[in-house]
DNA sequence: TAAAAATACTCCATAGGTATTTTAT
DNA sequence: ATAAAATACCTATGGAGTATTTTTA
């Protein structure tokens, strides 16, 4: 049995007329009567009766008629189905997140790619560098972000964006005072760093920042994740540096300050995925991201100053 | 798309190997790739990505593998559906019966049908018989039962059996002494006779029956059915003839004598259905109808005596 | 570099076309 | 007698085969 054998059977089962179904499906008639012949020798069933103006169809062939409408709307529906998935229009993505990154940039991506692709279902997983590259192997993640991401020969790291690095401080500390927080007075401020996990991590950048600038910072706590780390500040227990985004986070009586430094010192996020990962889905997540590498994201640094 | 192309689908993405694949389909290798690149080009989407050892579904492919396994699982269900069908084992006949063909012979008949065919729905229809030819023309019904059926071009009337006709007398009658009841004492008898609608009818033919033997009979009382009449015998109002299966009535006072001639005084029940009605379910009822023609109905006339 | 997929080219089965005959009312 | 379906016969598209080349981890 062949599809359009089925498409013959149900056209002149409408007409019921072979020359009109076989005008419709622009055909001549002898053909259409063969296949139908040939339908009805397959099947071992007659599916239709002569009448003089034409066929009717037998209790069988009615029988028949609504299992091939059927069937071909089925096989439509997967066409369908197909054409879209294969276009990353359906499917699923499962992206790799960390803490601070959802305060600013990621969930700006993720809304973007949720209004292009609403039918693709997207999973979000809070894991650590190593952690999203294990489950990158694994095929747990079609993608993840992150900081500061080791080199590997399987996988792709692609710079998000970049991000100027910004002292946290509390109102009432004397750099509050302060437009741009020189590098070197850093020296002696209590320092809070994050994360303690998942090394390097943006607790090094930190590190060999001062440490280029020819000081070793004092650390006088590491903390899991930026919100900690600027919840301290908050409560006077010293100063961090978080990048533009963690700026987003308001708690009371913390300002952020660029520092004085030219170019600014910045850091990365980037993006990490399979190298053979040729999916649709994770084809149309990098466009987006591309596209918002491209735009910048003014980020207000004195919003709760 | 066909269907010849989805089971290529369904079987490589099962193998995962376009040679093993080939081999289980009994073709080549090349056939195979280039009907799947066709698939591919007019889905539009790629479905496999090459791997060493083979090939592995694209997230596409393994929708398409679900729907494609529908679909020809639907195609199967249709095909064994027809099949039944067009065998007459699935769908529905429309039986018209009338009162009296209920008590004996058309419920064996039904039953034998039903266990042959236990997915063929029947329904039954009380009609008479103009009722019956009407609803035949109008395919309201398959097949009719009936007593006297006329004659006509568009249908079919066939002999199911042949009956004797009983005289239903009361106990305390004289008659019920007799073993058998000669014809012309009938004469004087107050006689019920029925049906009254649908002439001809079985009545006619009692009247035809008195007449060949010389005598008008002195009908006191025409009644709807064979129910009616034996209950009125049952009453004491008078005697009535009854089809031997009538003598399944089994009412109180009521006994069956037959009639005393050579050959027994007898009627026929027939069935009608369409002469143009090449339904396999017809044809399988009416071979069982011939089974049963061919076969005796041992009816015990003295039951109730 | 070795196993597998893709390509080149040939053959033939069969869908479709035209002309004509058969069928059924 | 007539309209429609069935058959006869021809053409050509495309599916399958064999031999060979290309690809990829």
């Amino acid at each position: 049995m062949e599809f359009r054998q089925l498409k013959y059977f149900t056209v002149l089962a409408e007409e019921l007329n072979y020359g009109r179904a076989a005008a419709k499906l622009h055909i001549s008639q002898p053909p259409l009567t063969r296949q139908i012949q040939q339908m009805e020798e397959e099947l071992g069933v007659q599916l239709f009766l002569r009448t003089p103006k034409g066929v009717e169809l037998t209790a069988a062939g009615q029988l028949f008629l609504e299992d091939a409408v059927n069937v071909m709307a089925l096989m439509q529906r997967a066409t369908e189905r197909t054409q879209l998935a294969g276009s990353g229009h359906l499917g699923r993505i499962d992206v790799g997140i960390f803490g601070s990154a959802m305060l600013n940039v990621i969930p700006r991506l993720l809304l973007t790619f949720r209004n292009l692709y609403p039918n693709v279902d997207m999973a979000l997983h809070n894991m650590n560098k190593t952690q999203q590259i294990e489950a990158l192997r694994e095929k747990r993640l079609t993608i993840g972000f992150n900081r500061i991401i080791p080199e590997s020969d399987d996988m792709v790291i692609e710079r998000v964006l970049t991000e100027r690095i910004l002292v946290a401080v509390n109102r009432s500390h004397k750099f509050a005072y302060l437009r741009e927080i020189p590098l070197p007075d850093i020296a002696n401020q209590p320092l809070i760093v994050f994360p303690k996990i998942a090394r390097p991590s943006f607790a090094d950048d930190v590190i060999a920042l001062c440490r280029a600038e020819g000081f070793h910072p004092n650390i006088v706590q590491e903390v899991e994740d930026v919100v900690t780390g600027v919840a301290l500040v908050s409560s006077g227990f010293g100063i961090s540096m978080v990048p533009e985004s963690g700026a987003n986070l308001k708690l009371p009586g913390v300002v952020y300050r660029p520092l004085k430094k030219t170019p600014s010192p910045s850091i990365d996020l980037s993006c990490v995925y399979r190298k053979n990962d040729q999916s649709p889905i994770l084809q149309a997540f990098l466009d987006i991201i591309r596209a918002y590498r491209n735009t910048s994201f003014p980020i207000d640094t004195h919003s709760s100053s």
